[in-house]
RNA sequence: GCUCCGAUAGUGUAGCACGGCCAAUCAUACAGGACUCUCACUCCUGCGACUCGGGUUCGAAUCCCGAUCGGAGCACCA
């Protein structure tokens, strides 16, 4: 029916029919339907085993012919890039690779005040976004380009588009909300070019002024109405190249209003909170006869791990010691997450399965660390590290060298461990033992625990069939000549013993038997290393 | 208060523009099993969802209305 649509007016007469038929089969039995459908139509029952693969990644871009696709990333460098701003690195730069355009990354920094821009932010986005594989064809920023922005300004006022306002915040608000026009909106395009200039040189203070662009006073939605698009800031611009060149500076709407259409950008993807930055823009883009860029928006990301944190909060807790600094491996911060030793593939593949609902989304990290974990696993040697070690002497043997290999499965090698009498095991499978206990030491040999205080134990043999016969435990140890390692992470932190070979380990991530995935991030007088996960 | 979005298994996600092929996809989590000298990896199996109520229709996850819940905007923040 779904094929032949004039068939539909006889959906009625067909009802009967098919109960009549449902009778018929329910007296058989699976095998002969089976049977039946063999006979009758091979090809469904082929269709039934194959499975349904629906296109993974990113929807279809609404693209129009003949036009390079523009995107961008657009953040405020006032703190460091964290896990949600890979959505917009990831996405956006997706989408450019996709379609072949072009990815920008656009620092909308027009707020020396509350929003304060961190001078050595500009590199770490620029640096993270690279890491990320979403290298930016062109970076800009804002602040350079004021001017820009002062001269549509005056654009707009020539045209009655835009006033000054003298009004107070609240009274405008009132004026606002009661759908009316402030004392100030119907004055003259060459009344509002004097008070603008005077705006610029200086002539007023902070909050005794601001630029309005004129849209629907009595708009339905009071989102709409007269919005500010330039106000007074005499704090100067962190930048030394702009210092305090400029006390009135745009916001956000206006500044990416004119941006999105100077840079070209064709799409826009972003977070619903911007959604009615588009009606508000759309005000500015109708006076000037421009096409607003295509958009999508996404909704609101909470981190189950992470709760809420905010930049302003985090630097907070930074400076007052509650974290080590934005790599600490507690916090959601890209710098931190390197530092783990999460791959940026593993981000890339997270954030496009993620894709871009408007709906609001509470996720867990399990998800990014099962896609790096089976990256990382192949390319991870294997050692023993003991995190509160407790020493255990073992009698009825002598000194021996092992070589256990690097990776279970993988041909990566193997490394050395000389034990003699004595190693260490982890506080945690001490606790479980008992005297008469015997349990394997992995890749060395069979004990049983004689004394537990002294811990001691004596020598079982090496053999793996007895072990499996008598169903050991297989645990983990470290040999008396290990080095000491320190453990961060997001749960606090562990110190113990690991193999010697770890210190070759530099920058890599490997794999701490049955601990967890770690990247070994310094190699000191004791070993520093970044827990990635399990 | 006004306005605007959204709602599919524990968590995400596909399907919704154009209603039948949906007995609803995939991933992850969880449970069981196989493999393994790690609690890792891999492989099998299982688990589990269309927010609710009306309407349109022969037929609704899909269209319409309402309710509920969640989020956002109404800044001289981004």
């Amino acid at each position: 029916m779904g094929e032949c649509p004039q068939l539909r007016s006889k959906a009625k007469d067909v009802t009967p029919l098919i109960q009549e038929i449902l009778v018929e089969v329910a007296k058989e039995t699976p095998e002969q339907w089976q049977a039946r459908l063999e006979a009758i139509a091979p090809e469904l029952i082929e269709e039934l085993s194959v499975k349904k693969e629906p296109d993974k990644g990113l929807k279809v871009l609404d693209i129009e012919v003949g036009k390079q696709v523009v995107m961008r990333f657009a953040p405020n460098p006032n703190g460091p890039p964290t896990l949600g701003s890979t959505r917009g690195i990831i996405v956006n730069s997706e989408y450019v690779k996709k379609y072949g355009g072009k990815f920008i990354i656009r620092f909308d920094d027009t707020d020396p005040q509350t929003k304060r821009p961190m001078l050595e932010a500009y590199d770490w986005y620029v640096d993270d976004c690279k890491w990320l594989g979403a290298k930016p064809d062109e970076i800009v920023i804002a602040s350079d380009r004021i001017p820009i922005y002062y001269d549509y300004a005056r654009k707009l006022i020539e045209m009655g588009h835009a006033y000054v306002c003298f009004c107070d915040g609240e009274d405008f608000k009132k004026f606002k909300d009661a759908k009316q026009a402030c004392p100030h909106r119907d004055v003259s395009p060459q009344e509002n070019l004097k008070y603008w200039d005077k705006m610029l040189s200086g002539e007023y203070e902070e909050k005794t002024a601001v630029l309005r662009i004129k849209t629907d006073i009595d708009h339905k939605d009071p989102a709409l109405r007269d919005y500010g698009a330039f106000r007074i800031v005499k704090t100067p611009h962190p930048r030394h190249e702009v210092g305090d060149k400029y006390c009135v500076w745009p916001l956000l709407d206006f500044e990416g209003a004119i941006e999105d259409h100077e840079l070209g950008m064709t799409h826009i993807i972003r977070g619903k909170d911007l959604m009615d930055s588009e009606k508000r823009q759309g005000y500015i883009y109708k006076y000037l006869g421009w096409q607003y860029p295509k958009t999508t928006h996404w909704g609101r990301v909470k981190m189950h791990e992470f709760g809420k944190f905010s930049t302003s909060g985090l630097r907070k807790a930074i400076e007052e010691g509650e974290y080590t600094g934005w790599e600490d491996p507690r916090l959601p911060t890209i710098r931190a997450i390197r530092r783990r030793g999460i791959l940026p593939e593993a981000i890339r593949k997270f954030m496009i399965e993620l894709g871009v609902g408007e709906t609001d989304i509470s996720i867990s990290m399990d998800s990014l660390y099962a896609e790096n974990r089976k990256l990382v696993d192949p390319i991870a040697n294997r050692y023993f590290f003991v995190w509160d070690p407790v020493e255990l002497e073992i009698t009825g043997t002598g000194p021996c060298t092992i070589s256990p290999a690097l990776h279970p499965t993988e041909d990566r090698g193997c490394r050395e461990i000389e034990v003699n009498n004595k190693v260490y095991l982890c506080k945690e499978d001490v606790e479980k033992l008992q005297a008469g206990s015997k349990l394997r030491l992995k890749d060395l040999y069979n004990v049983e625990i004689t004394s537990l205080e002294p811990l001691q134990a004596k020598y079982l043999g090496d053999s793996m069939e007895s072990m499996k016969k008598e169903k050991m435990r297989i645990i983990h140890w470290a040999p008396m000549d290990g080095v000491p390692v320190k453990v961060l992470s997001p749960d606090g932190e562990f110190t113990g013993i690991a193999e010697k070979q770890v210190t070759s380990e530099l920058n890599k991530v490997v794999q701490f038997e049955r601990f967890g995935f770690c990247r070994i991030d310094a190699v000191g007088e004791d070993v520093v290393a970044y827990f990635t996960h399990k």
